[in-house]
DNA sequence: GTGATTTTGTGATAAAAAGCGCAAATTCAA
DNA sequence: TTGAATTTGCGCTTTTTATCACAAAATCAC
Protein backbone atom coordinates (compact mmCIF):
# COMPACT_ATOMS: atom_id res chain seq x y z
CA UNK A 1 0.00 0.00 0.00
CA UNK A 2 1.10 3.36 -0.78
CA UNK A 3 1.76 6.27 1.67
CA UNK A 4 -0.87 8.40 1.35
CA UNK A 5 0.54 12.10 0.84
CA UNK A 6 -2.32 14.61 2.42
CA UNK A 7 -1.47 17.80 0.72
CA UNK A 8 -3.40 20.30 2.97
CA UNK A 9 -3.27 23.60 2.03
CA UNK A 10 -5.31 26.11 3.71
CA UNK A 11 -8.72 26.63 2.29
CA UNK A 12 -9.24 30.22 -0.28
CA UNK A 13 -12.19 31.35 1.82
CA UNK A 14 -9.72 31.23 5.02
CA UNK A 15 -7.15 33.45 3.06
CA UNK A 16 -10.33 35.55 2.08
CA UNK A 17 -10.66 36.54 5.84
CA UNK A 18 -7.23 37.02 7.29
CA UNK A 19 -7.45 40.50 5.36
CA UNK A 20 -10.14 41.02 7.40
CA UNK A 21 -8.94 40.50 10.60
CA UNK A 22 -5.60 42.39 10.31
CA UNK A 23 -7.58 45.60 9.27
CA UNK A 24 -9.41 44.90 12.51
CA UNK A 25 -6.55 44.15 14.30
CA UNK A 26 -4.62 47.26 13.25
CA UNK A 27 -7.83 49.23 14.29
CA UNK A 28 -7.84 47.98 17.76
CA UNK A 29 -3.55 48.57 17.77
CA UNK A 30 -4.29 52.17 17.04
CA UNK A 31 -6.31 52.69 19.40
CA UNK A 32 -4.86 51.28 22.22
CA UNK A 33 -5.78 48.01 22.59
CA UNK A 34 -2.85 45.13 23.73
CA UNK A 35 -4.99 41.58 23.49
CA UNK A 36 -8.06 40.55 22.38
CA UNK A 37 -9.95 37.43 22.38
CA UNK A 38 -11.61 35.41 19.39
CA UNK A 39 -14.73 36.38 21.53
CA UNK A 40 -14.02 40.25 20.95
CA UNK A 41 -12.81 40.07 17.41
CA UNK A 42 -15.75 37.91 16.45
CA UNK A 43 -18.10 40.66 17.92
CA UNK A 44 -16.47 43.25 15.76
CA UNK A 45 -16.25 41.10 12.55
CA UNK A 46 -19.73 39.12 13.25
CA UNK A 47 -18.13 35.84 13.21
CA UNK A 48 -17.97 33.25 15.54
CA UNK A 49 -15.27 33.04 18.02
CA UNK A 50 -15.02 29.21 17.07
CA UNK A 51 -14.26 30.28 13.13
CA UNK A 52 -11.51 32.88 14.12
CA UNK A 53 -9.58 30.61 16.08
CA UNK A 54 -9.42 27.61 13.59
CA UNK A 55 -9.20 29.81 11.05
CA UNK A 56 -5.71 31.24 13.14
CA UNK A 57 -4.64 27.66 13.96
CA UNK A 58 -4.11 27.01 10.35
CA UNK A 59 -0.85 28.93 10.50
CA UNK A 60 0.36 28.37 14.41
CA UNK A 61 -0.79 28.80 17.75
CA UNK A 62 -0.96 32.41 18.40
CA UNK A 63 -3.44 32.86 21.64
CA UNK A 64 -2.82 32.42 25.28
CA UNK A 65 -5.62 30.69 27.06
CA UNK A 66 -7.77 32.65 29.58
CA UNK A 67 -6.15 35.78 28.04
CA UNK A 68 -6.71 35.51 24.49
CA UNK A 69 -4.43 37.52 21.27
CA UNK A 70 -1.62 39.71 21.91
CA UNK A 71 -2.85 42.30 18.68
CA UNK A 72 0.73 43.54 18.00
CA UNK A 73 2.23 39.91 18.02
CA UNK A 74 -1.00 38.69 15.60
CA UNK A 75 -0.67 41.85 13.46
CA UNK A 76 2.95 40.95 12.39
CA UNK A 77 2.36 37.46 11.57
CA UNK A 78 -0.69 38.20 10.00
CA UNK A 79 1.32 40.44 7.76
CA UNK A 80 3.85 37.77 7.22
CA UNK A 81 1.50 35.47 6.39
CA UNK A 82 -0.21 37.43 3.98
CA UNK A 83 2.88 39.19 2.47
CA UNK A 84 2.16 42.23 3.59
CA UNK A 85 5.74 42.42 5.02
CA UNK A 86 6.74 44.55 1.42
CA UNK A 87 5.07 47.14 -0.10
CA UNK A 88 3.59 45.33 -3.75
CA UNK A 89 3.92 47.44 -6.63
CA UNK A 90 1.19 47.68 -8.87
CA UNK A 91 0.42 48.64 -12.49
CA UNK A 92 -2.91 50.24 -13.45
CA UNK A 93 -4.01 49.55 -16.88
CA UNK A 94 -7.03 51.72 -18.39
CA UNK A 95 -6.43 55.14 -17.62
CA UNK A 96 -10.03 56.81 -18.04
CA UNK A 97 -12.02 58.19 -15.35
CA UNK A 98 -12.02 54.89 -12.86
CA UNK A 99 -8.22 54.16 -13.92
CA UNK A 100 -7.30 57.92 -12.93
CA UNK A 101 -9.39 57.65 -9.47
CA UNK A 102 -7.72 54.49 -8.72
CA UNK A 103 -4.07 56.09 -9.26
CA UNK A 104 -5.22 58.75 -6.80
CA UNK A 105 -6.63 56.59 -4.49
CA UNK A 106 -4.47 57.50 -1.09
CA UNK A 107 -5.79 54.47 0.71
CA UNK A 108 -3.98 51.75 -1.33
CA UNK A 109 -0.57 53.02 0.30
CA UNK A 110 -1.16 52.48 3.47
CA UNK A 111 -2.08 48.65 3.28
CA UNK A 112 0.99 47.67 1.17
CA UNK A 113 0.36 49.09 -2.37
CA UNK A 114 1.84 51.47 -4.67
CA UNK A 115 0.59 52.63 -8.25
CA UNK A 116 3.84 52.37 -10.69
CA UNK A 117 3.03 52.59 -13.69
CA UNK A 118 -0.39 53.18 -16.16
CA UNK A 119 -1.08 51.92 -19.39
CA UNK A 120 -3.91 52.36 -21.92
CA UNK A 121 -4.59 51.50 -25.73
CA UNK A 122 -5.35 55.17 -26.75
CA UNK A 123 -2.77 56.35 -28.81
CA UNK A 124 -3.90 60.20 -27.19
CA UNK A 125 -3.52 59.17 -23.68
CA UNK A 126 0.04 57.29 -23.88
CA UNK A 127 2.65 59.83 -23.10
CA UNK A 128 0.29 61.95 -21.37
CA UNK A 129 0.32 62.17 -17.28
CA UNK A 130 -2.04 60.59 -14.86
CA UNK A 131 -1.69 61.11 -11.35
CA UNK A 132 2.35 62.07 -11.97
CA UNK A 133 2.81 58.72 -14.11
CA UNK A 134 3.53 58.79 -17.94
CA UNK A 135 0.93 56.54 -19.84
CA UNK A 136 2.22 53.87 -21.59
CA UNK A 137 0.75 51.88 -24.31
CA UNK A 138 -0.41 48.88 -23.20
CA UNK A 139 1.16 46.74 -26.61
CA UNK A 140 4.50 47.89 -24.65
CA UNK A 141 3.65 46.24 -21.50
CA UNK A 142 6.49 44.05 -21.71
CA UNK A 143 9.13 46.14 -21.94
CA UNK A 144 7.92 48.54 -19.35
CA UNK A 145 7.46 46.26 -16.64
CA UNK A 146 11.29 43.99 -17.13
CA UNK A 147 12.54 46.67 -15.80
CA UNK A 148 10.30 46.82 -12.95
CA UNK A 149 9.27 43.84 -10.40
CA UNK A 150 5.37 44.45 -10.81
CA UNK A 151 3.67 41.74 -10.15
CA UNK A 152 0.00 43.19 -9.72
CA UNK A 153 -2.16 44.50 -12.02
CA UNK A 154 -5.85 47.07 -11.86
CA UNK A 155 -7.15 46.62 -14.87
CA UNK A 156 -9.78 49.51 -15.36
CA UNK A 157 -10.99 49.01 -18.93
CA UNK A 158 -14.29 48.51 -20.08
CA UNK A 159 -15.93 45.33 -20.17
CA UNK A 160 -15.36 44.98 -24.14
CA UNK A 161 -11.21 44.61 -24.38
CA UNK A 162 -10.87 43.49 -20.61
CA UNK A 163 -10.27 40.04 -22.07
CA UNK A 164 -7.09 40.87 -24.48
CA UNK A 165 -5.68 43.76 -21.81
CA UNK A 166 -5.76 40.69 -19.37
CA UNK A 167 -4.12 38.25 -21.67
CA UNK A 168 -1.21 40.87 -22.53
CA UNK A 169 -0.91 41.22 -18.72
CA UNK A 170 -0.45 38.01 -17.98
CA UNK A 171 2.20 37.45 -20.79
CA UNK A 172 4.08 39.89 -19.30
CA UNK A 173 4.59 38.47 -15.69
CA UNK A 174 1.56 39.55 -13.76
CA UNK A 175 0.68 36.93 -11.55
CA UNK A 176 -2.20 38.79 -9.43
CA UNK A 177 -5.25 40.65 -11.08
CA UNK A 178 -8.17 42.89 -9.97
CA UNK A 179 -10.44 43.49 -12.05
CA UNK A 180 -13.10 46.47 -12.30
CA UNK A 181 -14.23 45.53 -15.80
CA UNK A 182 -17.55 43.85 -15.23
CA UNK A 183 -17.17 40.41 -16.99
CA UNK A 184 -16.20 36.99 -16.08
CA UNK A 185 -12.41 36.80 -17.04
CA UNK A 186 -10.30 33.77 -17.91
CA UNK A 187 -6.83 33.21 -16.25
CA UNK A 188 -3.96 30.42 -16.95
CA UNK A 189 -3.74 27.90 -13.63
CA UNK A 190 -1.69 30.01 -11.41
CA UNK A 191 -2.79 33.27 -11.68
CA UNK A 192 -5.15 34.68 -9.59
CA UNK A 193 -7.73 37.48 -10.59
CA UNK A 194 -10.38 39.11 -7.98
CA UNK A 195 -12.61 41.05 -8.91
CA UNK A 196 -14.02 44.39 -8.13
CA UNK A 197 -18.25 44.63 -8.77
CA UNK A 198 -20.52 46.73 -7.00
CA UNK A 199 -24.03 45.98 -9.37
CA UNK A 200 -23.90 42.19 -8.83
CA UNK A 201 -23.14 43.23 -5.37
CA UNK A 202 -26.98 45.55 -5.48
CA UNK A 203 -28.59 43.31 -7.91
CA UNK A 204 -28.22 40.01 -5.33
CA UNK A 205 -29.86 42.15 -2.76
CA UNK A 206 -32.67 43.32 -4.81
CA UNK A 207 -34.05 39.70 -4.66
CA UNK A 208 -34.29 40.37 -0.52
CA UNK A 209 -35.96 43.67 -1.48
CA UNK A 210 -38.20 41.74 -4.04
CA UNK A 211 -40.79 40.04 -1.35
CA UNK B 1 -44.18 13.84 17.74
CA UNK B 2 -44.59 17.07 15.90
CA UNK B 3 -44.29 17.76 12.60
CA UNK B 4 -41.37 18.91 11.28
CA UNK B 5 -41.52 22.38 9.17
CA UNK B 6 -39.14 22.60 6.81
CA UNK B 7 -38.18 26.02 5.87
CA UNK B 8 -36.50 25.39 2.26
CA UNK B 9 -34.90 29.38 1.70
CA UNK B 10 -32.64 29.74 -1.37
CA UNK B 11 -29.10 29.41 -0.10
CA UNK B 12 -27.69 32.96 -0.32
CA UNK B 13 -24.67 31.56 -2.17
CA UNK B 14 -27.31 30.57 -5.19
CA UNK B 15 -28.71 34.07 -4.99
CA UNK B 16 -25.48 35.96 -5.59
CA UNK B 17 -24.42 33.84 -8.65
CA UNK B 18 -27.78 35.06 -10.43
CA UNK B 19 -26.50 37.92 -11.67
CA UNK B 20 -23.60 36.73 -12.87
CA UNK B 21 -25.97 34.60 -15.02
CA UNK B 22 -28.32 37.22 -15.96
CA UNK B 23 -25.34 39.46 -16.96
CA UNK B 24 -23.84 36.73 -19.29
CA UNK B 25 -26.95 35.57 -20.23
CA UNK B 26 -27.37 39.25 -21.57
CA UNK B 27 -24.01 39.49 -23.06
CA UNK B 28 -25.10 36.14 -25.40
CA UNK B 29 -28.83 37.57 -26.10
CA UNK B 30 -26.97 40.70 -27.48
CA UNK B 31 -24.41 39.14 -29.70
CA UNK B 32 -27.71 37.26 -31.23
CA UNK B 33 -27.65 33.55 -29.32
CA UNK B 34 -31.02 32.14 -28.45
CA UNK B 35 -30.17 29.09 -26.50
CA UNK B 36 -27.58 27.93 -24.09
CA UNK B 37 -26.36 25.22 -22.27
CA UNK B 38 -25.84 24.49 -18.61
CA UNK B 39 -22.05 23.49 -20.24
CA UNK B 40 -21.42 26.70 -22.12
CA UNK B 41 -22.78 28.96 -19.65
CA UNK B 42 -20.76 26.79 -17.64
CA UNK B 43 -17.54 27.78 -19.49
CA UNK B 44 -18.47 30.87 -19.93
CA UNK B 45 -18.38 31.81 -16.10
CA UNK B 46 -16.00 28.67 -14.97
CA UNK B 47 -18.43 27.20 -13.18
CA UNK B 48 -19.79 23.08 -13.85
CA UNK B 49 -22.34 22.74 -15.37
CA UNK B 50 -24.38 20.80 -12.51
CA UNK B 51 -23.86 23.60 -10.55
CA UNK B 52 -26.42 25.94 -12.99
CA UNK B 53 -28.54 23.88 -13.17
CA UNK B 54 -28.87 23.18 -9.85
CA UNK B 55 -29.13 27.01 -9.00
CA UNK B 56 -31.90 27.13 -11.74
CA UNK B 57 -33.53 24.33 -10.32
CA UNK B 58 -34.51 26.43 -6.94
CA UNK B 59 -36.77 28.16 -9.14
CA UNK B 60 -38.10 26.30 -11.89
CA UNK B 61 -37.75 24.14 -14.87
CA UNK B 62 -36.63 26.65 -17.58
CA UNK B 63 -34.64 24.55 -19.90
CA UNK B 64 -35.29 21.76 -22.32
CA UNK B 65 -33.75 18.17 -22.85
CA UNK B 66 -31.49 17.90 -25.73
CA UNK B 67 -31.66 21.79 -26.27
CA UNK B 68 -30.36 23.94 -23.10
CA UNK B 69 -32.24 27.03 -22.13
CA UNK B 70 -34.04 29.62 -24.03
CA UNK B 71 -32.35 32.83 -23.56
CA UNK B 72 -34.65 35.27 -24.17
CA UNK B 73 -37.31 33.41 -21.75
CA UNK B 74 -34.42 32.91 -19.10
CA UNK B 75 -33.77 36.36 -18.54
CA UNK B 76 -37.12 37.13 -18.13
CA UNK B 77 -37.47 35.29 -15.67
CA UNK B 78 -34.30 36.11 -13.52
CA UNK B 79 -34.63 39.55 -13.98
CA UNK B 80 -38.28 38.57 -12.53
CA UNK B 81 -36.74 36.65 -9.66
CA UNK B 82 -34.06 39.16 -9.38
CA UNK B 83 -36.56 41.52 -8.83
CA UNK B 84 -34.79 43.56 -11.71
CA UNK B 85 -38.15 44.55 -13.51
CA UNK B 86 -37.87 48.15 -12.34
CA UNK B 87 -35.42 50.54 -11.86
CA UNK B 88 -33.87 51.21 -8.21
CA UNK B 89 -33.71 54.45 -6.98
CA UNK B 90 -30.68 54.73 -4.75
CA UNK B 91 -29.03 57.20 -2.39
CA UNK B 92 -25.78 58.06 -2.10
CA UNK B 93 -23.95 59.53 0.97
CA UNK B 94 -20.60 60.67 1.37
CA UNK B 95 -20.36 63.06 -1.64
CA UNK B 96 -16.76 63.13 -1.53
CA UNK B 97 -14.40 62.08 -4.86
CA UNK B 98 -15.80 58.90 -4.60
CA UNK B 99 -19.19 59.78 -3.93
CA UNK B 100 -19.40 61.96 -6.85
CA UNK B 101 -18.11 59.15 -9.02
CA UNK B 102 -20.66 56.58 -7.95
CA UNK B 103 -22.94 59.60 -9.31
CA UNK B 104 -21.11 59.97 -12.21
CA UNK B 105 -21.00 56.44 -13.12
CA UNK B 106 -23.11 55.60 -16.18
CA UNK B 107 -22.95 51.65 -15.50
CA UNK B 108 -25.96 51.67 -12.58
CA UNK B 109 -28.65 53.07 -14.75
CA UNK B 110 -28.58 50.33 -17.52
CA UNK B 111 -28.63 47.48 -14.90
CA UNK B 112 -31.82 48.51 -12.69
CA UNK B 113 -30.12 51.45 -10.58
CA UNK B 114 -30.98 55.21 -10.52
CA UNK B 115 -29.10 57.69 -8.19
CA UNK B 116 -31.98 60.01 -7.02
CA UNK B 117 -30.44 61.76 -3.85
CA UNK B 118 -27.33 62.78 -2.47
CA UNK B 119 -26.29 63.36 1.53
CA UNK B 120 -23.21 64.55 3.61
CA UNK B 121 -22.53 66.01 6.61
CA UNK B 122 -20.32 68.67 5.81
CA UNK B 123 -22.19 72.13 5.90
CA UNK B 124 -19.81 73.75 3.15
CA UNK B 125 -21.78 70.69 1.07
CA UNK B 126 -25.15 70.83 1.72
CA UNK B 127 -26.64 73.00 -0.98
CA UNK B 128 -24.46 72.14 -3.39
CA UNK B 129 -24.94 70.12 -6.88
CA UNK B 130 -22.92 66.57 -7.59
CA UNK B 131 -23.83 65.08 -10.89
CA UNK B 132 -27.19 67.79 -11.34
CA UNK B 133 -28.40 66.76 -7.71
CA UNK B 134 -28.93 68.92 -4.61
CA UNK B 135 -26.80 67.42 -1.56
CA UNK B 136 -28.75 67.38 1.38
CA UNK B 137 -27.55 67.09 5.13
CA UNK B 138 -27.48 63.43 6.53
CA UNK B 139 -29.54 64.38 9.59
CA UNK B 140 -32.47 65.13 7.02
CA UNK B 141 -32.09 62.14 5.69
CA UNK B 142 -35.36 61.04 7.31
CA UNK B 143 -37.51 63.88 5.61
CA UNK B 144 -35.84 63.38 2.70
CA UNK B 145 -36.15 60.37 1.73
CA UNK B 146 -40.14 60.44 3.20
CA UNK B 147 -41.02 61.69 0.28
CA UNK B 148 -39.46 59.22 -2.25
CA UNK B 149 -39.51 55.21 -2.60
CA UNK B 150 -35.67 55.39 -1.69
CA UNK B 151 -34.71 51.51 -0.21
CA UNK B 152 -30.98 51.30 -0.99
CA UNK B 153 -28.66 53.51 -0.49
CA UNK B 154 -24.63 53.65 -1.61
CA UNK B 155 -22.35 54.42 1.01
CA UNK B 156 -18.87 56.31 0.44
CA UNK B 157 -17.53 58.21 3.56
CA UNK B 158 -14.59 57.46 5.25
CA UNK B 159 -14.12 54.39 7.88
CA UNK B 160 -14.20 56.39 10.78
CA UNK B 161 -18.07 58.04 10.14
CA UNK B 162 -19.35 55.48 8.36
CA UNK B 163 -21.26 53.23 11.12
CA UNK B 164 -23.11 56.39 12.37
CA UNK B 165 -24.32 57.27 8.82
CA UNK B 166 -25.36 53.63 8.39
CA UNK B 167 -27.74 53.68 11.42
CA UNK B 168 -29.07 56.92 10.26
CA UNK B 169 -29.98 55.42 6.80
CA UNK B 170 -31.58 52.42 8.39
CA UNK B 171 -33.79 54.61 10.77
CA UNK B 172 -34.68 56.03 7.99
CA UNK B 173 -36.30 53.12 6.20
CA UNK B 174 -32.87 51.77 3.81
CA UNK B 175 -33.20 48.14 3.68
CA UNK B 176 -30.13 47.65 1.78
CA UNK B 177 -26.93 48.90 1.87
CA UNK B 178 -23.55 49.04 -0.56
CA UNK B 179 -20.56 50.33 1.67
CA UNK B 180 -17.42 51.10 -0.15
CA UNK B 181 -16.23 52.02 3.45
CA UNK B 182 -13.43 49.76 4.55
CA UNK B 183 -14.91 48.71 8.19
CA UNK B 184 -17.04 46.02 8.96
CA UNK B 185 -20.12 47.61 9.66
CA UNK B 186 -23.01 46.02 11.37
CA UNK B 187 -27.02 46.38 10.88
CA UNK B 188 -30.32 45.12 12.18
CA UNK B 189 -31.90 41.56 11.34
CA UNK B 190 -33.24 41.69 8.08
CA UNK B 191 -31.32 44.49 6.44
CA UNK B 192 -29.09 43.88 3.93
CA UNK B 193 -25.35 45.06 3.32
CA UNK B 194 -22.32 44.05 0.71
CA UNK B 195 -19.20 45.52 0.40
CA UNK B 196 -16.95 46.69 -2.23
CA UNK B 197 -13.26 46.49 -0.38
CA UNK B 198 -10.43 46.58 -3.05
CA UNK B 199 -7.78 46.90 -0.66
CA UNK B 200 -9.07 43.04 0.99
CA UNK B 201 -9.58 42.16 -2.44
CA UNK B 202 -5.57 42.74 -3.38
CA UNK B 203 -4.36 41.78 0.28
CA UNK B 204 -6.07 38.08 0.12
CA UNK B 205 -3.66 37.69 -3.38
CA UNK B 206 -0.50 38.52 -2.09
CA UNK B 207 -0.50 35.47 -0.04
CA UNK B 208 -0.55 33.24 -3.46
CA UNK B 209 2.43 35.60 -4.27
CA UNK B 210 4.04 35.34 -1.34
CA UNK B 211 5.44 32.01 -1.70
C1' DG C 1 -38.29 6.56 -39.08
C1' DT C 2 -34.25 5.05 -36.32
C1' DG C 3 -30.34 5.01 -33.63
C1' DA C 4 -26.77 8.08 -31.84
C1' DT C 5 -26.20 12.28 -29.39
C1' DT C 6 -27.24 16.04 -26.42
C1' DT C 7 -28.95 17.95 -22.42
C1' DT C 8 -32.00 18.68 -18.52
C1' DG C 9 -33.52 18.02 -13.58
C1' DT C 10 -32.77 15.71 -9.55
C1' DG C 11 -31.85 12.10 -5.98
C1' DA C 12 -27.75 10.44 -3.98
C1' DT C 13 -23.00 11.09 -2.72
C1' DA C 14 -18.94 13.56 -1.71
C1' DA C 15 -16.42 17.44 -0.26
C1' DA C 16 -15.93 21.61 2.16
C1' DA C 17 -16.93 24.66 5.76
C1' DA C 18 -18.76 25.86 10.12
C1' DG C 19 -19.68 25.04 14.80
C1' DC C 20 -19.70 22.32 19.21
C1' DG C 21 -17.69 20.97 23.35
C1' DC C 22 -14.08 20.11 26.30
C1' DA C 23 -9.25 19.40 28.36
C1' DA C 24 -5.63 22.30 29.40
C1' DA C 25 -3.62 26.59 30.39
C1' DT C 26 -3.93 30.97 32.27
C1' DT C 27 -5.83 34.73 34.80
C1' DC C 28 -8.27 36.84 38.45
C1' DA C 29 -10.31 37.81 43.02
C1' DA C 30 -9.93 37.48 47.67
C1' DT D 1 -3.02 29.79 47.97
C1' DT D 2 -7.36 28.39 46.20
C1' DG D 3 -11.40 28.23 43.62
C1' DA D 4 -14.03 30.55 39.96
C1' DA D 5 -13.79 32.44 35.49
C1' DT D 6 -11.61 32.95 30.84
C1' DT D 7 -10.04 31.47 26.78
C1' DT D 8 -7.33 28.74 23.54
C1' DG D 9 -6.63 24.76 20.19
C1' DC D 10 -8.50 21.04 18.31
C1' DG D 11 -10.99 16.47 17.59
C1' DC D 12 -15.54 15.49 16.38
C1' DT D 13 -20.17 16.46 14.58
C1' DT D 14 -23.26 18.99 11.94
C1' DT D 15 -24.49 21.81 8.26
C1' DT D 16 -23.82 23.58 3.89
C1' DT D 17 -22.25 23.41 -0.71
C1' DA D 18 -20.74 21.13 -4.76
C1' DT D 19 -20.57 17.27 -7.74
C1' DC D 20 -21.90 12.86 -9.70
C1' DA D 21 -24.60 9.99 -12.33
C1' DC D 22 -28.58 8.62 -14.63
C1' DA D 23 -33.54 8.35 -16.43
C1' DA D 24 -36.21 10.99 -19.41
C1' DA D 25 -36.85 14.13 -23.03
C1' DA D 26 -35.52 16.34 -27.09
C1' DT D 27 -32.69 16.84 -31.17
C1' DC D 28 -29.99 15.48 -35.04
C1' DA D 29 -28.08 12.93 -39.09
C1' DC D 30 -29.27 10.32 -42.74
Amino acid sequence: MQTEIIQTSVPEVVIRRLPQYLRTLTYLHQSGTEVVSSQHLGQILDATPAQIRKDLSYFGRFGKQGRGYNIRHLLERLRKILGLEITWEVAVSGIGRLGRAIISYQGFQPEGFRVVCAFDSDPDLVGELAGGLVIHDISQIKEVLSNLSVQIAIVAVPAIGAQEVIDQLVAAGIRSILSYAPFPAHVPQGIHIRSVDPVLQLQSMTYYLNV
